[in-house]
RNA sequence: GGAGCUGUGGUGUAGCGGUUAACAUGCCGGCCUGUCACGCCGGAGAUCGCGGGUUCGAUUCCCGUCAGCUCCGCCA
């Protein structure tokens, strides 16, 4: 049915007899010459029809996106007739015979590139959305870079093995998505939210190296950057230290940004601790690409007579700041906002500094004496026309609300740069304090390994633990996450003490993990990286949901099937679930595609 | 659960307390043998998301609701 594709075309194979196959793009009847762009995966192709030379008359009834095939001879043009926007635009085919495969409605949209219709028509029509070539190319460049990375997992000896999709809730973590089972009524499957459990099984079975493009859904809220269903890298690997991990999944990028994007990346990617990232970017997914850091301003705020900082630095709190070059041409009410924004983030307020030639313009100057502005300046790397913002409030606030602030003001879109900056922070606390409560939570999961120097203050001061977790930072998006696990029957023992486990409910949650264990578990650990953030940062989207074929809207539904539905009596019965009021009825869907 | 933005022919937009609801494009028909966003002529196509309220009169103002998007909460 075809010989060749569309965009294969070129001056060698004028002469030639070619099969061509594919949607018509565009059609441009002359009355007595019809031109067709006849468009395939490929690109486009000219197709003419000359009147007494060719199927004329059939020609006539094309319009666009019908499907056909055609035969004809290449033919160049005649250089006048050089289309140089189009790759093919030095010859056409003339069209000996055609064939029309199916007819179509007129699309809702057109099929072209630079298309500015709703999202959610997009979605309605998803399979004629992804026929414009851009949305093809981000399918392309996904499979290519799925591809290369199995080749390269390979390469070092990784075994792709797949695990359960139908498997048991876990208590920790997410929201599951809970399937019924028909054979045990009123017992349900969990999907997995990621395949964390079995990949370690996998290593106690000796697989050594394991590694799988895993789907995993969660049933939480969506964002630009979430979707309830999504792909991991998921890998796990027994005798394998962290440098050679972090080695392994940096080559992998490096790959990646090499051959998709012709871009070479620095290597090894920077490393900060947890505390260093908060303590400089206010984040534990520092943006890089752009400069300015926070300092701690906490020595000199002591000396000032502001009884707010004062108070604040009696209590343990920290003065921090930001310096936001250019900023002292904010308006007053410009201030006002980023206050307001401050207190939206937690902080209980912000200072303000805007330094001039001459001194410092702030509400709060009258605490400062000119020597101490300045210095205070200095730290902050301040020059006259900049603004510098202050959080006083307990560490983390101060950073959190200042990490926000530089990037809502120091955004990377101003400076223009959008280089990858890749870096993993390292070294995250192994617990944090449960909200409301005196005791912990596991910061990543509860077979998170922790610093073995800091083994010795697990019972003492957990919250200061820190762990053998490390993000994947990529531009201030968090591409990856992993840690070295417990393998140790005693340690792990002592961190559940920790989080407030008896034996009993870790045996009841865990059992089968623990008890693999008992029969040899190796050294192990493993990173899982967002396969839809990776390849979204590939692109140079905003959404994920721009590299996913048929994603799900904001409020979790399918636009092209209509999922989630009702179901019938019939299943609901057979499942024995009863549905309760306000429930949906039968045929019923939330978002019926019209 | 909360906040914000958006919703007008197929599509993208304009508009306004009283309009024949405008423009572009697409679509349909006619003409056209070198176009490539072809051109020219003509035509069809909109209960202004839905419900309620204010008003003599609502696409326009108000309230609610639905849908899409963004953010907060949530996401070990």
């Amino acid at each position: 049915m075809r010989t060749h594709w569309c965009g294969e075309l070129d001056r060698s194979l004028v002469g030639r007899e070619v099969t061509l196959a594919g949607w018509v793009q565009r059609r441009r009847d002359h009355g007595g010459l019809i031109f067709i762009d006849l468009r395939d995966r490929s690109g486009l192709a000219q197709l003419v029809f000359d009147k007494g030379k060719s199927p004329f008359e059939l020609a006539e009834e094309l319009r666009n996106e019908y499907v056909i095939g055609v035969r004809g001879r290449v033919a160049e043009r005649s250089p006048e007739n050089y289309n140089p926007r189009l790759a093919t635009g030095e010859i056409e085919l003339a069209v000996s015979e055609l064939k029309i495969y199916n007819r179509s409605y007129n699309p809702p949209f057109y099929i072209e590139d630079g298309l500015s219709v709703e999202e959610s028509l997009r979605l309605r029509y998803r399979y004629l959305d992804l026929r414009r070539p851009e949305m093809m190319h981000r399918l392309r460049l996904r499979h290519r870079a799925v591809k290369m990375m199995r080749d390269y997992l390979h390469e070092d000896g990784f075994l792709e093995i797949e695990t359960p999709m139908l498997t048991r809730s876990t208590p920790e973590g997410a929201r599951d998505y809970l399937v019924p089972s028909r054979l045990h009524p009123g017992s349900f499957y969990a999907l997995p939210q990621s395949p964390q459990l079995f990949k370690q099984l996998l290593m106690v079975a000796g697989a050594e190296r394991y590694y799988q493009f895993a789907r995993c859904f969660r049933d939480e809220d969506l964002r630009a950057d979430r979707q309830p269903e999504f792909t991991q890298i998921d890998l796990e690997a027994s005798f394998y230290s962290q440098e050679r991990l972090f080695d392994l999944v940096e080559t992998m990028m490096a790959r990646l940004w090499e051959e998709l994007l012709e871009i070479k990346l620095e290597r090894p990617f920077p490393r900060l601790a947890y505390r260093e990232a908060m303590d400089r970017f206010g984040s534990d997914k520092p943006d890089l690409r752009f400069p300015g850091e926070l300092v701690d301003l906490t020595d000199l705020a002591e000396k000032s007579s502001f009884k707010i900082f004062q108070g604040v630095i009696k209590s343990g709190g920290v003065v921090k700041g930001w310096c936001h070059a250019g900023g002292g041409r904010l308006s007053r009410r410009e201030l006002e906002e980023l206050i307001d924004f401050a207190r939206r983030e937690g902080a209980k307020g912000l200072v303000w500094m805007v330094r001039e030639e001459e001194g410092w313009r702030s509400p709060v100057a009258k605490f400062f004496d000119q020597g101490l502005l300045n210095e205070i300046g200095e730290r902050a790397g301040a020059q006259p026309g900049d603004l510098l913002l202050v959080v006083a409030d307990r560490w983390l606030v101060s950073c959190t609300v200042l990490g926000q602030l530089r990037l809502r003001l120091g955004g990377p879109r101003e400076q223009g740069e959008n280089r990858p900056h890749f870096l993993w922070v390292i070294d995250f606390p192994l617990f944090e304090p449960e909200p409301g409560e005196k005791g912990y939570l596991s910061n990543h999961h509860p077979f998170t390994a922790p610093l073995e120097e800091d083994m010795p203050l697990l019972e003492t001061r957990p919250a200061e633990v820190r762990s053998q977790a490390y993000d994947l930072v990529l531009n201030g998006v968090e591409l990856g996450s992993g840690s070295a696990r417990i393998y140790d029957r005693d340690i792990q023992q002592r961190l559940f003490k920790v989080l407030g486990l008896s034996d009993r409910e870790a045996e009841e949650k865990f059992g089968f993990l623990l008890e693999a264990f008992e029969y040899g578990a190796p050294p192990h650990r493993g990173i899982a990286l967002g396969l839809d953030r990776l390849v979204t940062m590939l692109t140079g989207d905003e959404s994920i949901r721009q590299v996913i074929a048929f994603p799900k809207t904001a409020g979790a539904t399918c636009l092209v099937t209509g999922a989630p539905a009702a179901v019938s009596r019939e299943q609901l019965t057979e499942l024995k679930i009863g549905v309760k009021a306000g429930g949906r009825k039968s045929g019923q869907s939330p978002s019926k595609p019209k």
